[in-house]
DNA sequence: CGGAATCCTATTTGATACTG
DNA sequence: CAGTATCAAATAGGATTCCG
């Protein structure tokens, strides 16, 4: 019996061709993109630049809880794969920006529903856990 | 200045309304939901998933390369999560399935766009990188 | 086949202090 | 303000062995 003949009726397979075999390869590029834009912070980085342009500290206090070393981390990490753009103003006291390029925008855009999802959920899921 | 005024043209704010402030509380729920689902093997587990009812060993091979600790380890996260169903069949040798459950079909069908744009902008991402 | 238990390593994360 | 540097702790992850 084959997977696509054990699909519960009405959830059509809407994966990638790439996966048509079903299998996530071990060294697929796709397997790093999604580890930085899964990763604990990049997420809600994502999403507070989804609102536009900010600062260091508007970040900082925006996902909060996170710690100057991952922001600083995770915005590299999100720079250097194109999905945010930095700009450094030579001013005193400096000042930095940091918004979505329009990749990042792409992204963030399909990351929307997903945090969405998971406030709505969230108490359900949480509830009835040890 | 106001984030909401600073937000591009063409680029909607839709962010849950429980956020209307734009912070993401530290000890919110929706943290933990999004850190079982955007765990390193979650989104691969769920995304297989969607196609159908799997066996572990099925689960094990489309995931490649994860190990047999981080396959039960992620399956009893999502399991008590309400996202995964397991079931158990008491034959010799023992036959286990895996499938999705309603709330994890949602769920997958909101990972299905992300995975997909993780693939298509793989290569463009991870070029151009040291 | 489908795990559970154990041990050990690697990566992530946080706290703190310091700087241009 | 916007970081960097350092160190310690926590957690994730892997390899191996064993079991019903």
């Amino acid at each position: 019996m084959e997977v696509s003949s054990r699909r519960p009726a009405g959830h059509a397979s809407p994966l990638p061709p790439a996966l048509a075999d079903g299998v996530f390869p071990a060294g697929c590029p796709s397997r790093t993109v999604l580890d930085h834009v899964t990763s604990k912070w990049g997420v809600l980085l994502l999403l507070a630049l989804s609102e536009g342009p900010q600062r260091w500290s508007e970040l900082r206090r925006r996902a909060e809880g996170i710690s100057e070393k991952m922001l600083a981390q995770t915005l590299k990490t999100l720079e250097r794969d194109g999905l945010v753009r930095r700009e450094a103003q030579p001013v005193i006291p400096p000042r930095v920006d940091y918004s979505l390029t329009e990749r990042g925008y792409e992204l963030s855009a399909l990351l929307v529903p997903l945090v969405a999802w998971a406030f709505e959920n969230a108490d359900d899921i949480v509830k009835g856990q040890p």
